[in-house]
DNA sequence: GAGCGGATGTAATAACGTAACGCTTTGACG
DNA sequence: CGTCAAAGCGTTACGTTATTACATCCGCTC
């Protein structure tokens, strides 16, 4: 969680898009969060600041987060953790605790492509492990 | 896609749960499909013969199902796919087309843990590549 | 037939997400 | 600087996905 905002600042500026005001707080609300946030929790918070927020407003801001890599969806879960590596080009792989909900995430260039069938070209990959982390007891 | 809910009849005996005419109703409608299928389209078809399908309904037949190990869940579509293997024991990997839809299933026992945290016990995992098939036009 | 557990019917509501429209801000350009 | 187009954002309304809670039915056992 150290410095997430100022590399998204710095990547943002790199890659010439625009992290406004708006999406900064959805992010630093994310990132605080460190563990998997639902947008409408998001929504809650922003509610509290100021009386204007709505669905779109979450929802635009982590579209961006997202296109931006900043942000990753958790599929399984409808709820989006911070990247803890601004834009990195590879598929993400989430390591998500049932118990404490820490997420850990790894990155490598082709995970979980063991058997592709032939043929097949793979633009978006979503993997995500679920169960229990090393800081939890086992049964 | 023959003989799946043969093999149902089969796996359902031998570990001694119950396949009921609605269970198997929507196994089936899951299997003709071919294709990721919502849960609310599963609905409507079964509303065509019995007017009494409301949403718990098929959710609940769609958990018995995969909880059987007949049918998985497409999380980033918020769809469902029945399984060509009843009762595989080991995590579903699977390949969406994007294009036309269909799903490719492969299987094999520890998919997708490249980097896994040490002291990471993983319960389930969600594998599933999105991009273009062997038959569909690649841009 | 009384009691029990699993399966299903039913109503209501919660949770998640998007379309469409209009106003405002931003930044490029002459 | 004034203009303009694009991007961002507020707002309303709606669509989609999923669950809770309670009632009923059915097959089985005692
Ligand atoms: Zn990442
Ligand atoms: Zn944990
Ligand atoms: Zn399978
Ligand atoms: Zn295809």
């Amino acid at each position: 969680m150290p410095g997430i905002l100022e590399d998204a600042d710095r990547h943002c500026a790199k890659t010439g898009v625009r992290l406004t005001p708006l999406r900064r707080r959805v992010l630093e609300l994310v990132a605080q969060a460190g563990a998997p946030v639902k947008a409408y929790d998001l929504l809650s918070q922003i509610d509290q600041t100021a009386t204007s927020a709505k669905p779109p407003t979450v929802y635009r801001a982590l579209d961006f987060l997202m296109e931006a890599g900043l942000v990753h969806r958790v599929e399984a879960l409808n709820a989006f953790v911070a990247c803890p590596q601004a834009g990195h080009g590879h598929a993400a792989v989430l390591y998500v605790c049932e118990s404490c909900a820490n997420v850990t995430e790894v990155q490598g260039s082709r995970p979980g492509q063991e058997n592709k069938p032939a043929g097949f070209t793979v633009k978006r990959s979503v993997i995500e492990h679920y169960g229990l982390c090393a800081d939890c007891p086992h049964p």
